[in-house]
DNA sequence: ACATATTTATACCGATTGGTAAATAAATAA
DNA sequence: TTATTTATTTACCAATCGGTATAAATATGT
C-alpha cells in the first residue's frame, strides 16, 4: 500500500516551477562548448545562448565544468552516438566503413558545429582547464579501446588476420578520425572528408 | 663615400641597451604557445617564462597577437622547417615518407611541448581570437597546397600516375598529419606514431 | 490567508585578463 | 657634465573571468 502510494505520488514540486526546460538549455550549452571549446565558451555567452541568467544555470547544472560535462554526456549520447551503434557492424571493414562514413555526415552536419567536441575541446589551454583536457583524453582513448575490443572480437570470427596488430589499427583509424575532424573545423567540405575515408579503407587488411 | 660610412657606421644604439637577448625571449614564448594553445598562454605565464617585465614584452613584440605571429614564424623557420624540407625529396613517396616520419620525431621530441603549433594553436577559442584561428587555418591550408604542388611535379616526372588527384591525397597526407598531432598532445609514443605512418603509407599510389 | 519552498532577476564579488602611464636606470652624444 | 635616448621597474588601468548574495516572484501545503 505505501508502494503503491509512493508510485501514484506524482511529486508535484514546492516551490517555484523551473521556466526553462533542462534538456533544451543543454542542448544549447552543448552548441556553444562544441563550437568553443570548453575555455572558449565563456559563462557570458552560455547565458544568452541558454537563455537564462547565471544563477538559474548554476543552481541548475552546478559549475562551468560541470555543465561541460553534462553537455559532453548529452553529446556523446545524443549527436555522436553513432560511434557506439557503429561497433555493432557484422564485420570489422563495415564497422570501420560506418565509423568514418557517419564520422563525416556528423562533422560537417550544417545544423551543428564542424568537427568533434571530444577532439576540440581543450587540446591546449591554460593550467585551470587541465582536469577537462584529461578527461577529454581519456574519452578519446575510450573510443580507440572500443575499436580495438572490436577488432579483437572480429579476430574470433576469422574476420581479420590473427597476426593484425588491432591496438595499432585501432589507432590508425582514430588518428584519421581526429585528423578529419581537424579539417572539418577548419572548412573541409563533406565530399573531401569522403574521399580521405574512401582512401584510408584501401589499407585495411581485410 | 657616403656608401661605406652607412655600411661602416655599426649603428651603436642610443639609449639603455636591451637587457635581453630578442630571440631567446621569442624562443621560450614559442614554448608556451606551443603548449597552451594561443589563449591558453595568459600574459602572466609568458612574462615569468620570458624573465622579462610586460612592458618589455609589449615594447618589444607589440601586443600578444603580433607576439604569437613572430613565434609563429620562429617556429616554421626553425623546428618546424622540416616541413619545407620534405618536399625536396626526390620522389612523392619519399616526400611523404620524409614529411611524416620527421612530424613523428617532431611531435614526440621530449625537449618541446607535444604535438604541432599549427595544429592545436587556436583550433577553437573566444570570438576574440578568430583572427588568429583563421591565420592558423591558412597555415594548415599552406602545408596542403605544398604538397599538392608537390604531386603535380611529380606527375610530369612520371613518379605519380596522371589519373591521381593530387589535391586528395594531400589532404589525406594532411589529415594524418594533424589526427598525429591530436595523438601526441594525448601522449601517443613514438613507436606508436610510427607504425601508423607505416600503414598510412601501404595505400600510396607508388 | 499565511507559511514554506524553490526559482527568478539584479546586482555584485574578488581574481584574472590584456595592456599602459609614470618614474627610474643606463647607455650615447655633445 | 649635461642633455638625450631608450629600457627597465613599479604600479596601475578598464574589461572580463567564473561565481554568488540578496531579494522579489511564483508555486504548494496547511
Amino acid at each position: 500500500m505505501n508502494d503503491v502510494v509512493k508510485i501514484e505520488k506524482a511529486a508535484k514540486p514546492r516551490g517555484r516551477p523551473l521556466a526553462f526546460n533542462q534538456d533544451e538549455a543543454l542542448d544549447k550549452a552543448l552548441n556553444v562548448f562544441w563550437a568553443r571549446g570548453y575555455e572558449g565558451a565563456s559563462m557570458a555567452e552560455l547565458t544568452e545562448a541558454l537563455g537564462i541568467n547565471k544563477p538559474s544555470i548554476y543552481a541548475a547544472f552546478g559549475n562551468k565544468e560541470e555543465l561541460f560535462r553534462k553537455a559532453l554526456t548529452r553529446y556523446t549520447t545524443g549527436p555522436a552516438a553513432f560511434v557506439g551503434e557503429a561497433m555493432k557492424e557484422p564485420s570489422a571493414r563495415l564497422v570501420v566503413e560506418k565509423f568514418l562514413m557517419r564520422a563525416v555526415e556528423f562533422f560537417c552536419d550544417k545544423s551543428t558545429p564542424n568537427g568533434c567536441m571530444i577532439v576540440q575541446g581543450a587540446l591546449t589551454c591554460g593550467q585551470s582547464s587541465s582536469a577537462i583536457q584529461q578527461e577529454l583524453i581519456a574519452y578519446r582513448s575510450r573510443i580507440e579501446t572500443m575499436l580495438t575490443k572490436r577488432f579483437e572480437l572480429a579476430k574470433t570470427q576469422d574476420d581479420l588476420p590473427p597476426s593484425l596488430n588491432t591496438k595499432q589499427l585501432a589507432k590508425y583509424i582514430a588518428t584519421i578520425h581526429q585528423g578529419m575532424s581537424v579539417q572539418a573545423t577548419s572548412g573541409a567540405t563533406r565530399e573531401e572528408l569522403a574521399a580521405i575515408v574512401e582512401i584510408a579503407l584501401k589499407n585495411l587488411p581485410v
